[in-house]
Order: C-alpha cells, then sequence, then structure tokens
DNA sequence: TCTTTTTACGCAAACGTTTGAGTTTTATGG
DNA sequence: CCATAAAACTCAAACGTTTGCGTAAAAAGA
C-alpha cells in the first residue's frame, strides 16, 4: 500500500492522504475524508515507507534520525554469551527505548578485514554507535570516520578524545588483589587474559605496591569463559602452584576455576579465597557465594545511551569520559589464608 | 557528496557516474572518464545513500532486501540477561552474518500497547523477523501482517502455520521428570512459571503417566532468574515441603534453587536432586555438576536464522516446523532418594 | 448580492538513486 | 566516402514520500 493508492481509493490528493496522515496539518481536510482515509488505512494495513518518508526528510533542519543506534561487540571470542555483556546490552536498549531508538547489535566479532563488515556497517544507516568491550585506538579512530557518533563503554578506559563510560578493570583488579592482600594473602594467582588486558595491569600495580613480587607461575592466560576458568586453573593446580588465592578476570572464569579448586579437593575459602569481576547475577547464589568487584552494569548502559543520544539530538558537550564507581561486593570466597 | 555533485565536478551525466560506481554495466564509460570519476569518489569520500538506493531499488523482481532481519524477545522480564537467550541470538547472528545479513534485536520486552513499539517496528524495515521466548498466537499474527516472512525458536512450540524451529520445552520437562522418577523419586517439586507454561505441562504428564498425584503445595511460582529460584525453593522448604526432588524451569532458576537447598543444610543430591534445563555453560562447572536437560541453542538459532533467510530469499516451502531434539545431561546434582 | 475570509483540497518539485531507451560519437568494413 | 556497428554517453521516469504554493468552494460579513 502507499499513499497513492489510497488516494485513488478514496479519490482525493496524494497531498491530501500525507496531511491527514500524519496529523500536523490542523485543517488538512473535511471529517469525511479524513475518515474515508483512515478506514482504508486499518482496512489495508498501510504503513508509511520508512525509506521514502527518510529519503525525503533527510534534509531537513539538523538533519534527520533514523533513529537507531548500533552496539558493536569489539571483540567477542566469549563476550557476547557472557552474562556482563547481556546485561551491558540489555540496559543499552532499555534506555534507548525509552528515547524511542531501536538499536542493531553485532555480536559477531567485529573484523573490518571480513569483506562483509565494511558494507554491513556502511550500508545500514545509524546515528551512532556504541562500542562495547575492548576497543584500540585505531579502531575507534575508524569508526568515527563512518559515524558521527561514537561512544565506548567497558572496562578499559582509552586516553582519547571520544565519549567513554567506563569503570576501570585496572583499577578494579586491583582492588580486588588488595582485597586479597588485606586478608593475608600473598601467593596470589592471576586467571584470565593477559596480553593488552588492563586487569592484568591492575594485578601487578597491587602486588607490586606491596612489594609481593611478580611470580609468573602463578599465572594462567585463559580466555574469559567456564572453561577458560577451569583450565586455567587446572593447569595451575597440577604445575604445583601453591597459592593461597586467586583473581579471575570475570565471574564466569571464577566459576570454571571454582570447579578446578573444589575437584582437587580444596575448599573454598578454607584452603583458597578466589575473587573476581562483575557481580553477575549469579554470582551470590554460587557455593560458596562468589566474592567479586561489582560492576554498575545497569548504570554504564543508560549512560552510554543517553549520552550518545543527547549528542546525535545536538548536544555538544566536550568528550566525556566517565569513570563509574565500583565496590567490593565481600562474600564467602574469600577469608585469610590458612596458617601453616 | 551525491551522484549529481560528482557528475557536474566530472562534467558527466548522472547515469554515467551511477554506472561506473555500480561497475555492473561493462562498456559503461571510457576509461579516462572512469578514472575521473573513481578519483573524485576516493578524494571526496563519497557513498551512495542507501535510504535512496533501496527506495529505488524497493521495485526489482523479487523485492529488494535491506539485508537484516530483526530479533525480538517476546517476553522479557529477564530472558534477554540469561545466558540460553544470549547463546541463542547469537547463534542467529552469526549465521545470519554468513548469509550478510545484520540483525537488530530488540531486548526490551516487546508490548503492542507501547506507543512506540509500533513505531520502532514499522520504521525499521527489515527483511524478515525471528521470535523468540515465548510467543501466542494473536501476536504471530500481527507480526505476519507488518513482516511478511516471521519465524519463531524458543521452547513452546506453537500449533500454527509458521515456520518454528524449537525444541519442545513440554517434552523436555517431561523428561527431566522422568529422569528423576525412574531414579526412584516420587515427591517431586515444580520451580518456575506456570501460567500458560509448558514445561510446566511436560512436568504434570510425567507425574500423571506414573500416577503421582500432583501435589500443589510442591510447586512454587516464580519468575525464571536466579532470584526466582532461590525464593522459590526457599518458601517450599519454610513450608515445610518434603520433596525429595526440584525440578526448576531452567539452569538459572535451579542455581538459585540450590542456594537455597544449601543454605538449609541439604546437600545435593545426598538429600535433595536437582534438574532443569537448558545447559548453560557454567552448568557443568557449579558443585555439583548440574544434571540438565541439554538443549541445542546453536543448532537452533543457526537454522531459525538459515531458514528465515531462505525464506526470505525466495525458498518457498511450506511452513516448517522443526523439532529439534534434546537430551538430558545426566552430572551430579540426582542421585536417588536417600531410604528412611 | 458581492466581497472577504476560511476551509478544503490539488499540483508539482524535490530527496538520491537506478535503468531502459534513446542519441551522439567513434571505430570498422567495404 | 558512406553505411553500419559498436562504444560512450545522456534523458527522463520512477521509487514513496513531504510540503510550499496555488486554487476552488464554502462560510461569513456587509
Amino acid at each position: 500500500m502507499t499513499l497513492k493508492e489510497i488516494a485513488e481509493e478514496a479519490g482525493v490528493s496524494i497531498s491530501t492522504v500525507s496531511r491527514v496522515i500524519n496529523k500536523n496539518s490542523p485543517g488538512a481536510a473535511s471529517k469525511e475524508v479524513q475518515d474515508k482515509i483512515w478506514e482504508i488505512v486499518r482496512r489495508t494495513g498501510y504503513t508509511p515507507n520508512s525509506t521514502a518518508r527518510s529519503l525525503k526528510m533527510g534534509e531537513k533542519k539538523g538533519g534527520v534520525h533514523s533513529k537507531s543506534i548500533a552496539c558493536l561487540f569489539a571483540r567477542t571470542d566469549n563476550a557476547a554469551t557472557d552474562l556482563f555483556f547481556s546485561s551491558l546490552a540489555r540496559s543499552i536498549e532499555q534506555e534507548a527505548f525509552r528515547h524511542n531508538y531501536v538499536v542493531k547489535y553485532s555480536f559477531s566479532s567485529f573484523d573490518f578485514n571480513h569483506p562483509n563488515t565494511f558494507r554491513l556497517i556502511t550500508d545500514n544507516q545509524v546515528d551512532g554507535v556504541v562500542i562495547l568491550g575492548r576497543c584500540d585506538k585505531p579502531m575507534l579512530k575508524m569508526m568515527k570516520q563512518y559515524f558521527h557518533y561514537v561512544a565506548y563503554t567497558g572496562l578499559n578506559p582509552l586516553d582519547a578524545k571520544y565519549d567513554q563510560i567506563v569503570c576501570d578493570g585496572c583499577l578494579a583488579a586491583e582492588a580486588a588483589v588488595n582485597h586479597l592482600i588485606d586478608l593475608g594473602h600473598k601467593k596470589i594467582a592471576y586467571i584470565g587474559e593477559i596480553k593488552s588486558e588492563n586487569r592484568y595491569a591492575g594485578y601487578c600495580s597491587a602486588l607490586a605496591s606491596h612489594k609481593i613480587p611478580l611470580n609468573k607461575s602463578y599465572r594462567a592466560d585463559v580466555i574469559l569463559s567456564a572453561e577458560g576458568g577451569y583450565q586455567g586453573a587446572k593447569k595451575l593446580l597440577e604445575a604445583g602452584c601453591d597459592a593461597t588465592a586467586f583473581f579471575c578476570c570475570n565471574d564466569t572464569t571464577a566459576i570454571g576455576a571454582m570447579r578446578a579448586l573444589q575437584e582437587s579437593g580444596r575448599s573454598i575459602p578454607k584452603n583458597a579465597s578466589i575473587i573476581s569481576i562483575d557481580d553477575i547475577e549469579t554470582a551470590q547464589y554460587l557455593t560458596p557465594m562468589l566474592t567479586t568487584v561489582h560492576i554498575p552494569v545497569e548504570e554504564m548502559g543508560q549512560m552510554t545511551a543517553k549520552i550518545l543520544i543527547d549528542r546525535i539530538e545536538g548536544g555538544h558537550h566536550l568528550p566525556l569520559k566517565i569513570n563509574l564507581p565500583f565496590y567490593i561486593a565481600s562474600r564467602d570466597s574469600c577469608a585469610p589464608p590458612k596458617v601453616i
């Protein structure tokens, strides 16, 4: 159904139909004509062709908006299937929805070398994009080229002039490890990614500031998943690692690590403490309840969406770098080390 | 930049520029003109206006495709933040990506009464949509009206003539409860949703076929989340429920229930067995490892995307109703009841 | 009854493309 | 040198809208 067809059927001009449907012109048509038009609209299930509409509207003052944003997972071996990112994505979407925006997600690992990627990006007009996960400067820059409005959210703040709403993973890791140290631990293992991972930097920094030497045999380089955590902890244990505490990069990894620890006969927190980052919903229902750094995902998502949309709709503030606070959700998986 | 501007600058007609850029017409222009046009394109960073392009292309034989599909969560109190749906969504997206489609997700609870919803839906042209979660017939019908191509995936098969790729939650629940019964349990509690939930039907049916009377004090009507499971189990326990086994509607709920059970001093599976549905990644890393009905999420997502896209691109088969098989991932959370 | 205002409507251009059909130029062959 | 074919290029319509401007009819005022 098109305006033209409706117009023909109603015996009026296209303009009239258009004006009636976008009830912007007060006295656009007589009551009769209006009724007739609406009747046809309802009966035929007409919906305006948004393509034509935005083509036509594209010129308007201030530019028109597709009222949609994209949400790109910068690195997604597993991110998309992690509760943390789901929650983040969800809160972004909810906030966007409140502003009448839709979100187009791309879970797929975002790879500019992929022949499709470019087309997907440029084809799919969006007003702005939020990048989540891990993102380096060149990539952000590239994004800026194609999308005027870009915001980043995640745990890895970048020192670049882009809007970013983050919760610093480095600081969070540092706090977690400090928590362990405060409990008396000195032999603290690291399970998670290492290369260009700021959580690892936080781990190192916490140790360093307490003059605890870095022990490479205390660390396992694994991807962030339950399987990763399990394998990482197992490897450490089998190598005879005598760590009394384990720092895991996120809760899911911790779940796997806990499993490995328990399988080896260690009880948590009696024989080994474990702490991680995220505080996904299930963390507090595990046995033992997981001590973890609570990241305010809800707020992160909300703010990100709000700020991006604000930008899109004309708010031109300076690049914002918002650092949201975390706190340690202290539960049952950490205790002082057993004195021998 | 528009074709027109390029044309002016190059001193040729719009048509020529168009033909050169979409290198479809072999002998569209002379080498010189081509070079000149490409030079301008590169220098100015011209990208075709996709809105205009699709408006124009809309007529082509077979219709043109926006190369995008939408993914709507029919009911989402919590679905979006559940690993099961994340995995499902992700596999849909990956498969779609392989076919050069992008996916627009809508996590927001999908509510036609919401004034925005209608506009969001109709505004955002997609070639087809997949509905996931829970969906009733009227809603599916409504969807069909706006999107020619609709596919459903989830655990709740519908007896309607739509493409649906499901894993029957009723059968899965029945199998789970049968598993419990086979172990010797007779007092089996139900934790999860009840109203119009086919898993509840499966639970009832399993009991009935073994002549075990339905005991309403054995069931807790809660939403599917860790918190829900926790509260549900707690309520049951506090009411003095003497069930020896607990069926939970999904893994996340089971995690919460396990917590409540353990808090009450019961050890699993010695004092109580627990089984659920989904088999999310973490299930096998819990302590005890969770026995659960494995749902082939990956396959479900893949098939759904593939079938929907096939439909969109012209494959006109009869409405498909694919019922994927599940199996019981038997682990450590179930054991025969303790003989008293 | 004649002007003036209001109400109701239509015309046509424009948004940036694509494309069939036509027109001009150049090369080919006799 | 002319006819013809091939190559290079242009015209203009169309896609479905929105909207400024113009006009006819009805209502109001005198």
